[in-house]
This record gives C-alpha cells, structure tokens and sequence, in this order.
DNA sequence: CAAAGTTGTGTAATTTTTACACAAAAAAGA
DNA sequence: TCTTTTTTGTGTAAAAATTACACAACTTTG
C-alpha cells in the first residue's frame, strides 16, 4: 500500500543532467603517495627521496604523484611504482586517504596512501635517481608533509597484514631459507620467535616448496632455500571464524 | 664521503612557490559515501536513500555528500551522518576509496567510503526523509553507482572487524542479552555459532558487565542483560602476535 | 496447569600453542 | 687437517584454547 503511494508519488526533484551537477562540485587536487617497503640487512626499509619543495628542503619524502584525468588510483599508484622502481607486478595495496586541510604547505591536497612490497635485490629493480634511498623504517624521522604519519600508518597494516596474509614473500628473493623468513617476521614485527615453533608453523602450513637447493656463499653452515607457494595458497584460503579481542 | 657531496652539491631545482606548484594540479570532485549499518529483526541493514538521479531512476543509493573546502574526509562523514540520521558519537571507520572514471554518470567523481553502525532503536536517531531507509543487506541490488560494491566491501570489512574489535556493540542497546549479541554474529558472519561456546567465550574475555537486569517484554524466559565494558577493553587491549593464513 | 520455548550451565576430547636442548653440518682460522 | 665457531635442523611434554554436546529450571502462553 505504502508503496503503491510512493510509487504514484509524480518523481520531483529528479535531477536530469548529472553532468552539470558534477560540474558544480568543488574540486580538490589529489594524489597518491606510494610507502614502497623492503628488506636488507634484516632491516625494513622504505623508499624515500628528498623533498623537491623548498619548503622542506633536506627532509624525505615519500614517492607519489598527482593523480591524472581518469586514472584509476590504483593504475596511479601503479604508475609512481614503475617509473621509479623499473618494476612490475609488485604488491600493493590501497591504505586509506589522508585529508588533513594543511597537510600541504600549497595548499589543499589530499592524498591516497599505498603500501606496496618488493624485493630490494631484485635484478629488475632499478634506481635512477640520486636522491632515491632505501631508509630504515625505525629511524625515519622530520619527513615531509604528513609523510611520516603515512609511514606510521603503513607500517601498523603491515605489521597487522603479514600475521594474516602471506605477504612477506613479496620482501624476500623468491628462494630463502627459513632463517631469513623468520629474520623478517622478527625485524617487521619486533619481537623474537621461538626457532622451532616458527619452522613448525611454516611446516604445518604445508605452503613452503622445499626446492632441495641450499644456500650459496653463507659464512655458515647453509640452510635449505624454499619458495611460497602462492598458488596453492589461493585454492586453499581459509576462511576464519572466530572471536577474538 | 659520497654524502658530503650530495650535500655540497647546489639546491638545483627546488620548487620555491608551493602554492603555484598545487594550483597546476588537477583537480577532482570528491565525495564521501556511508555505508550505515543498523541490526534489526535479526537481520543486518544498511540506510539507503532513493536515488535523485534521474538516471538511476527507482535504484537506491548510500548517504553520500560533496567534501566541502578545507573539510577533512572524516568531517564529511560525520556530517553526512549527523544531516541524515541526527546521531552523534556513531561509530565512523574509514574503509577505502573508489575511483573507477566511470563510476559516477556525470563525469569523474571520487568517492571515500565509511563504514558506520548504530543502534537503530536509539532514542535520538531521527530519519527525516521518507525516501531513507533500512534494506535488508543480504537483498540488497540494483543500486545507484558503484554503491553495491561499496557496500558490499564495507560488509567484508565488517565480518572482519567484528571478530578482532568489539565494533558489534555499537549495533545494539547499551544493554543487551546474550542471545541478542549471538544473534548479531551469526547474522553478521553467516554461521551458527554453539551457545554454550559463544558465552564462554565472552565470559573469559571478563568484558561484559551483568548489569543485575533481565529483558523485559520478551515472548520467553527473559534474559540477563549486559553492559560492554568499553573503558576496560581500552586498557587491556591485547597485542595479538601469531602467523596465521 | 500443561505445553512450548528459552535460559543457563559443565565436562571431556581434541587441537593448538608454548617452552625448551642437543647433535650434526659447514665455514673460518690456526 | 684439526679445532673453534656458528648455524641448521629436529621432538616432546605441558599448558591453553577450542570444540562438541545434554539437561534442568524458568517464563510465557493458552
């Protein structure tokens, strides 16, 4: 009944030309800025470069750009990778948008964080820019912008993420061992885990290829290399239930 | 050695006026999109507004608004939120953007969406319009834009979140009985869950206060009701360490 | 006052997590 | 080539968490 009533209801109101009403909206500039993580020396790493705004001249920023007429964020995302890593197919992942009004000395801009994961070794990846640099996550400081609340951020959904997903591969060359897995979790977590436990979770898993290779040019006894394997990962994904805060 | 150099090195290329420099970005129209979630009849429910869109004649829509100038993204939410239902103090995550060129009819619009719950019996939730209303999730379709995705990525977020935060809460009275807050899970995450288990569980968590009260008005032996106790779950919330995908 | 429906509770079995130590392997250096 | 150093690789027992499962007591309804 109700419904017959508003449905006989004439449609008033209904905007015809959703054009000039996108038109009509205030525009902001946006952009993405890329928290483009890696792993050396047992250290997390993320990729800065110096500020090319006065304004902070000697802090580090992170890599971003603006993004353009019709690009998706995540292609922009994407795009900052490329042109500054060389590299394709890499993790990433979108974080959220930060707003703050002030947040750019220019003026207003917003921005879109992405988190995205590679292997600093990696044969592809390359480094054109002098004022590029790998930095320790823990020692960052004095970045430009709000960059280093970005950072911050990243680094807790990264911490939360690699619990829960298997991305730490996308840090590691496709063969490690599991001392350098478990470097990794230890360095990014910031804890120490039980050698044995670790090594037995991993096995339980069922998910490392055992590639009967062993470490090269270890000044120690070589532990055997694996690789993750991603596809049986993807069949197999639990789906978890439970309560627990 | 190398750093004295790039120190020494002149301040080439430095942007001086950072005002000029965001003035020559592009720049988008943005919006903020809600997705309201409410728990009624033991069914989850999102608040959805017909569409004013002639051209998403019929098709329903989230609560959404234009971010205003120098408005931050949370600020747009909440505002969205207070306009349409008249609550404040609601629970408000932001979830992720959505950027598809052709998302929006009239032209390129990039929305943020949040993700909000509340008590749909609150005492102080006001809605004005006639057009609003609560839809069932699970039948949710044909909506406006890419409102349906949206909503749909805002339901995973919340099956996830339910279980690592107590969000769920925030979907009920103040005071509750269990079998309503099982109720919420097994709505929320599609399953059954074993009573017995579910208030143990609770029950060891030692968050919920027996406010010596018990349902009134309920068809059956009533129930003890509960308060959560949110200040204690603030204090001691654990910092969850284990690998687990 | 009987019937229907719901609350509230405990225990045993299973699974998962944690803590912990030693022998074998390889490299480095004497 | 032998000793030292460092790291790999492995199992078990205790503790904790999760699961499965049934019955009596209470309240409402008719």
């Amino acid at each position: 009944m109700t419904k017959k009533i508003s449905n006989e209801k004439p449609h008033e109101h209904l905007i015809k030309d959703a054009k000039k009403l996108v038109q009509a909206y205030p525009k902001v500039p946006l952009t993405v800025d890329c928290v483009i993580f890696g792993f050396e020396e047992n250290k997390l790493k993320v990729l800065v470069i110096k500020s090319d705004l006065e304004y902070y001249q000697g802090h580090y920023s992170l890599l971003g750009d603006i993004v353009k007429d019709n690009e998706e964020l995540d292609q922009a995302a994407y795009r900052v990778l490329k042109e500054r890593t060389g590299m394709n197919d890499v993790f990433l992942d979108q974080v959220r948008a930060f707003s703050h009004p002030a947040r750019h000395p220019g003026g207003r801009v917003i921005t879109v964080a992405y988190c995205s994961l590679l292997n600093i070794n990696h044969h592809e990846l390359k480094i054109h820019d002098n004022d590029l640099n790998w930095h320790t996550v823990s020692t960052l400081k004095d970045m430009a912008f709000d960059h280093k609340e970005i950072v911050d951020e990243c680094y807790s959904w990264l911490q939360k993420m690699i619990q829960e997903h298997p991305l730490g591969f996308n840090l590691l060359p496709e063969k490690f061992s599991l001392r350098e897995l478990q470097n990794l979790y230890e360095a990014i977590l910031g804890v120490s885990l039980d050698r044995r436990n670790f090594r037995k979770k991993f096995a339980s898993m069922d998910l490392l290829v055992d590639i009967n290779e062993m470490e090269q040019d270890v000044p120690h006894r070589p532990g055997k290399l694996y690789k993750f394997n991603f596809e049986k990962y993807e069949k197999n994904k639990r789906k978890w239930i439970g309560i627990d805060f």
